[in-house]
DNA sequence: TAGTTAGATGAAGAAACCTTCAGCTTTGGA
DNA sequence: TCCAAAGCTGAAGGTTTCTTCATCTAACTA
């Protein structure tokens, strides 16, 4: 009992042995499976263990109660979203605002689509307060990522850079929402894709203005951490 | 016995004195307070009867269970908003696209947040399957009422309006919640609709093009049913 | 190989819910 | 005023779920 932190949301037992460490990634793909052929209604501690090809007792062994698998399941998931949009935003530094619109939207798509799994139990689960937060800090990440993008923009400077992203990124959030919630069929998902873009692009326009002169650099060029 | 249809979905019984239509709307209203001051996972036919101030009994005397009170309140929220979108769209018809902007994403925002409690209420719910099929015919009612006024644009023809109707719904769907989410101030709120007509309008024109002369009418001008 | 720790098990306790129904109260018309 | 229909009540049955824990097995170490 060295280091057994009982904090209330806290994995209850760190796997040590490779055995254990398979048991808990089970336990979250179980989850995901359940969810999404299940329902949310039927995702009960038991039927996850008994899908996962353990024990009810094995997932109380990592996971203090119901809901944090839950929130493991959507942290892990928003985690590689958020990562993503930031590496796609890294990319498209310096470019042009068509060209950032463009990066954007893809990359976005790209980012939620990578696992639909995952995405479905996200809008799923994402009430329980808990996911709130967990989706905010997502959220800030995008949204300081693209700000900084915006920032590099060759000829443009884009006005409340702040405002337009969370504007751009909740906008996305709903297209993909109601793609997701449609059933994507490869057309349609490709159509929507290309809207996006559009939308992202006309938008990203209309909320910046040229500059002449190329402006004083490293002002609004802060570097990734 | 006369008319009691038991169909699965169906209000049991059919008030027919003053008292009892009151229940039923408290009841209604009850479902609203208890989904958000309680969260989704403590909205139990109990606590609802207790907060409308009747007996769970009298609650199953109007709905057959649980699920029926939440589609009950979630078809009635959407009916509104979908009459308000259509009220709109109808409005605005034989205008400039922006002005078709402008009405689209102002009709949007007001209609979703003139009771947002129940807003929220739809989306803690929607999983059930069953409120998919609602929101999506709130989804089409709204996208036939976009598509039709598009028709009607002086000077400038909307390519695909299908589908840009859907992905601006979705999108305009996507903000809105978000603003949900985060606690409307009053602040935000003003901004993030400012926000989302630059979004509208510039879409708008990027999907639409000019037309010299104006075009032969009575051929996109399909009247309101 | 023996001892110790990590991991796994699943029946059973405890709590929370949904739903019913037999009996009581109110309403509205004759 | 009186009665039948409409409405209301809430304890209790029957489920379902979450969570625990005593016990057993596998893995690592000396």
């Amino acid at each position: 009992m060295s280091k057994a932190a009982l904090l209330p949301f806290e994995p209850r037992k760190t796997p040590r042995q490779a055995r254990s460490t398979e048991s808990v990634s089970a336990i979250k793909q179980a989850t995901i499976q359940v969810l999404l052929q299940q329902g949310k209604s039927k995702l009960t501690t038991t039927r996850i263990a008994e899908r996962a090809g353990v024990s009810v007792g094995t997932l109380y062994q990592y996971f203090p109660n119901k809901n944090s698998v839950l929130k493991a399941v959507l942290e892990e998931h928003l985690d590689n979203v958020a990562l993503a949009m930031e590496t796609t935003c890294e990319a498209a530094r310096g470019g042009s605002i068509a060209q950032m619109a463009e990066a954007v939207a893809l990359g976005y798509v790209e980012a939620k689509f990578r696992n639909v799994d995952a995405g479905v139990a996200l809008y799923a689960i994402s009430d329980q307060l808990e996911g709130r937060h967990i989706a905010r800090r997502l959220y800030t990440r995008a949204s300081r990522a693209m700000v900084a993008m915006f920032g590099t923009a060759r000829g443009r400077v884009v006005a409340e850079p702040e405002i337009v992203a969370s504007t751009l990124l909740s906008a996305m959030a709903g297209v993909s929402r109601s793609m997701l919630e449609d059933g994507v069929t490869r057309g349609t998902m490709a159509r929507m894709r290309q809207q996006l873009t559009v939308m992202v692009r006309a938008y990203l326009q209309a909320s910046s203005k040229k500059v002449l002169r190329v402006p004083a650099v490293n002002r609004n060029t802060p570097k990734a951490p």
